[in-house]
RNA sequence: UGGGGCGUCGGCAAGUGGUAAGCCAGCGGUUUUUGGUUCCGCCAUUCGUAGGUUCGAAUCCUACCGCCCCAACCA
């Protein structure tokens, strides 16, 4: 039997956290185990950060034999709600991770954790301060100031105990008294300056009712849940970096069952787009989108909703890496993550966002035939669907230009293009209306063009895409784009804030576009190519009679840069 | 005036004393019944700066510079 245990191939590039784990590993720690935890807050929906801890956290339990754990950290009532714990469930499974049996909350130790506290009032290590909150405040000191000791700093273990029995109880109000631990007012690291561990609140908890008028705040409850579950390996993002000493005292004074390290990485930015629940939440707030699932929302709920695939966001943790540096990635490394993802699997069909009518001169009115045009042109074997032809078509209106200019390869008065999966079609005239728009094109269809005909390998430039005028279905096209124009939105001028970056043309809506019938009756999230234009999928605001579809991401379009540098 | 971090290509990011991976972006070309895809090239004599140690440094030492986080009874 081989000890030696291989790691496999798609572990993506190596990081510290690996490293360190698998040092850990190697060297007998806490048995060989790797726990993880993913400790969501429930005020508010997961986003596309959050999906770069999740795949850490699963992803290193996963590859050393390890779990992780789902932890909801609901030790503040006033902000969470339930509302939040299941769509969190839900995009978590979404992204493709599953906790098990391992779900758990912070509320769930409520009662340890308070014995805990008392334990360590006992211990001489927390007293109950009875300063107001400004007051502790100023007692705290700064930067430059160091803390002064409270005048309460000494009360006794019995009275210490007594006042916070008494919290617990309800005999105060809130902000009244704290529970602080007690251990150097003068640190350089102001989180040691006896920190308060526990507030009383009396509100109404999601998950515990109102059992409880106290609760631990962060600090305190976070490293005591992750030796209670027994985890190894708690990692974090690097604002958490001055918590560790707090964490690690804390720890060192209780009996716990279990010995965690905190490891603190990176959180993931994004150019273009804003992350951070408080800023998300101010958008669905104002109403600037429709809501937590708005489709330019980097949520996993938007992100779904907009077309995004779970892989493609899996993708791109992969690629960025995990390292201890506060950087920005380029959108435009997960946009190639959702294309890559997207060419592979979405099915190819025909829609026309702004229709222009041609007629196929030399077909017959009334005639229809049914093409079998395959899903995939490079793999016909991946299944084909029924297209219809006829003699009246619709096409984009953008592939048709009166004036030709160099380089252009589609439509104008005179030229030949391909018709997708029909055969090569020329412009012999241009109807116009009074107004002098262009209306209609007049074409004829050369017959031995046609797939399968002696001349279907005849070449021209340009192929195009087109849908049958008398078949079409009509859709709802919602062309997103970024929500922000500016790499930061962040960086705002004096005065102005991230909302001042939004982009106003974020959202295009193209009420009266048209796609093949196959596409009836698509469900919701059905995800394909309009060949040429984009990836859609289809939304839920769909009804029996009209399709709502979103566009995830256009097709790379070299045409539009050409064009743009010709200024 | 305190504490904690970080500085390798335009953006991420490997590299752990032996002579700068990879990905994205960009550029050029190939293939193509999607101006998509594919494929092939090009893209850091240099690792924040300056010294030093060494046969040899992005990696070790020293100093300096720059950037980020921390002063909620939030997480």
């Amino acid at each position: 039997m081989s000890t030696e245990i291989k790691p496999p191939a798609d572990e993506g590039p190596s990081n510290f956290i690996r490293e360190r784990i698998q040092q850990d590993v190697a060297q007998g720690r806490r048995d060989g185990r790797v726990f993880t935890r993913f400790p969501p807050e429930p005020n508010g929906y997961l986003h596309i950060g959050h999906a770069k801890s999740i795949c850490l956290n699963f992803g290193m339990a996963a590859e050393f034999g390890g779990r992780c754990h789902l932890r909801f950290d609901d030790t503040n009532p006033v902000t969470e709600d339930v509302e939040f714990v299941e769509a969190i469930q839900e995009d978590i499974r979404w992204l493709g991770f599953d906790w098990g049996d391992h779900k758990y909350f912070a509320s769930d130790y409520f009662q340890q954790l308070y014995d805990y506290a008392e334990a360590l009032i006992r211990a001489g290590k927390a007293f109950v301060d009875s300063l107001t909150p400004e007051e502790i405040k100023a007692y705290r000191g700064n930067f430059y100031k160091k803390g002064t000791a409270s005048p309460y700093r000494e009360r006794s273990v019995e009275e210490n105990l007594d006042l916070f029995r008494r919290m617990r109880a309800g005999e105060f109000e809130e902000g009244e008294h704290v529970l602080r631990a007690k251990i150097d007012v003068e640190h350089g690291n102001i989180n040691m300056r006896d920190p308060p561990i526990y507030r009383i609140k009396k509100a109404h908890h999601h998950r515990t009712g109102d059992a409880w008028c106290v609760y631990p705040m962060y600090d305190y409850a976070h490293c005591i849940s992750d030796a209670l579950e027994r985890i190894t390996h708690s990692l974090c993002t690097l604002e958490f970096e001055d918590h560790r000493p707090l964490y690690d005292w804390i720890l060192a004074q209780l009996d716990v069952p279990g010995d965690p390290e905190q490891i603190e990485f990176a959180k993931l930015n994004l150019s273009f787009t804003v992350i951070g629940k408080r800023k998300l939440k101010q958008l669905v707030e104002l109403g600037l989108v429709s809501g937590w699932d708005d489709p330019r929302m980097p949520t996993l709920a938007g992100m779904r909703r907009r077309g995004y695939t779970p892989e493609s966001i899996r993708a791109l943790c992969e690629r960025v890496g995990v390292s201890k540096r506060n950087g920005m990635v380029d959108v435009s490394l997960l946009e190639h993550a959702v294309r890559e993802h997207l060419n592979a699997t979405s099915p190819r069909v025909m829609g026309v966002l702004q229709p222009l009518k041609l007629t196929l001169t030399n077909w017959p009115a009334g005639q229809v035939e049914w093409l079998d045009a395959p899903y995939f042109a490079d793999d016909p074997a991946r299944g084909t669907r029924p297209v219809p032809l006829g003699r009246e078509l619709l096409i984009e209106r953008e592939d048709f230009k009166e004036q030709a200019v160099k380089g252009w390869f589609r439509l104008s008065p005179g030229a030949e293009v391909r018709l997708r999966h029909v055969g090569i079609v020329r412009c012999d005239e241009v109807v116009k209306d009074e107004a002098g728009e262009v209306i209609e094109l007049r074409c004829s269809l050369d017959m031995a063009s046609r797939p399968g005909q002696p001349g279907a390998a005849r070449k021209v430039k340009g192929t195009i895409h087109w849908v049958s005028a008398a078949h079409a279905l009509p859709v709802e096209a919602r062309l997103y784009d970024r929500l922000f124009n500016v790499e930061e939105p962040n960086e705002a001028p004096e005065g102005k804030t991230f909302l001042d970056n939004l982009n106003p043309n974020s959202l295009t809506v193209v009420a009266d576009a048209r796609v093949e019938p196959s596409l009836a009756g698509a469900p919701t999230g059905t995800r394909v190519q309009f060949e040429r234009l984009a990836y859609f999928c289809v939304d839920r605001d769909s009804t029996e009679d009209r399709l709502v579809v979103n566009r995830t991401i256009g097709m790379r379009d070299s045409w539009a840069k050409l064009e743009a540098k010709g200024g």
